[in-house]
DNA sequence: TGGGTCCGGATTGGATCCAGTATCCACAGG
DNA sequence: CCTGTGGATACTGGATCCAATCCGGACCCA
């Protein structure tokens, strides 16, 4: 047995894929940024090649962009790739809420105990606390319909945004909203009106397009 | 300049990705069959490294699925998985079709194409040729909604039963089926009704379904 | 005889080294 | 002064070699 450290991967490809993604999705790393092999395995103490490898794993997952004999970059969405990935998860949420509806009620607590941590984290102005305990409200929502594929969909459509995410957690005003729309789902959901829920949901994100759409369209 | 040699790909990756990728939807590599990493780059060869990260571009896909020090398998679809598959790609290509609604005059020759070429493999009993073929006829359609990330999706969604769909083309009635259906999509097109065309889809995807599952529950 | 342990082979994961390609800049020519 | 060409350089892509892990079977012991 060797823990105590809790939970280091079991390969250094998972590791790499871990500090990747956390960086990417805390701002370390910008969209457009270009990822230089050498510096980074260099910097993680691993070689070039588990690196390779967990950098396909994020194009697979859409959080960097590859071209041939040119390298890597940290993904960028454009304002029309935006609306397309908000779109796209209008149609699979509202029908991951739906096929879920009726065991919204055993996914409330989980949902009910993220949103109390973004509260807190909104209230507090931490932003990578506020992004991972706002992943975990939605995701205890949609994993409740039980589609592992469905969930997995989501949560890459969600990473393509999550670059994003946190620049615009940055202002108060945009943490706030959040969570009053937040707090209307819930009521939607406590109430067992799945559709109702849906629409609050549609609401929620046409906000946070806008609210992206701002963050995006400036240097 | 160096061709002649038509488009091979410039990476030993892309190459190899393309070759797993077509052995896995001929039915060549089985769903479920471990992948000796070894044995498989001799045979392409190339070495392990590029082999490894094509192996990850295709578990991106869907294609392939690692365990870590236990190595890749192809993935094999629950029938539970397929219904979600087929799902999903209901909402996601319905969505597709109404965003292109206006431009699928444009779309209407390519898609006249691939169905005569689906026509003749059926008719020849050519399985790959007709899967091939099959997949132009459909993304011709879903890729005039103009939304790249919409259709990379759905692509995804289509490799993951490819692997199947070859073997249920093996059966005449099936391609006559599909073959039949497709024609009812290409009517409602041609006569510019878009909803026509979706519902026509749907159906098309519910016979699949079936069939698929009939293939997917012997050995 | 059943179960647990330990060893050996096979296979995956990782590091280092080498080759190929793109980019950038200097410089020649118009 | 601008354009195009050539070469230097830094980076990515690939091959080989080594280490770590898993699996099957033999063996020992209760």
């Amino acid at each position: 047995m060797d823990s105590g450290v809790r939970g280091r991967p079991p390969t250094a490809q998972a590791f790499v894929a871990g500090e990747l993604r956390r960086a990417i999705t805390s701002g370390e790393l910008r969209p457009g940024a270009p990822i230089r092999q050498e510096a980074l395995a260099a910097r993680l103490d691993v070689s070039r090649v588990p690196l390779r490898e967990a950098l396909r794993m994020l194009e697979g997952e859409g959080l960097v962009e590859h071209r041939a004999h040119r390298g890597y970059v940290v993904a960028e969405l454009s304002m029309d790739g935006l609306r397309e990935v908000y779109r796209i998860r209008e149609l699979l949420e509202a029908e991951a809420l739906r096929v879920a509806a009726d065991r919204l009620a055993e996914a409330l607590p989980e949902a009910e105990e993220a949103q109390r941590e973004v509260e807190r984290a909104a209230a507090a102005g931490e932003v990578a606390a506020m992004a991972a305990a706002n992943r975990r409200f939605h995701f205890a929502l949609t994993d409740a319909s039980g589609l592992p594929r469905l969930g997995r969909l989501i949560g890459s459509l969600w990473d393509a945004t999550d670059a994003y995410r946190s620049l615009y957690y940055a202002e108060p005003g945009n943490r706030e909203r959040v969570v009053a729309e937040h707090r209307a789902v819930l009521a939607a959901l406590r109430a067992g009106d799945a559709e109702a829920a849906v629409r609050r949901l549609d609401h929620h994100r046409a906000g946070a397009v806008a609210a992206l759409g701002a963050v995006l369209e400036r240097p």
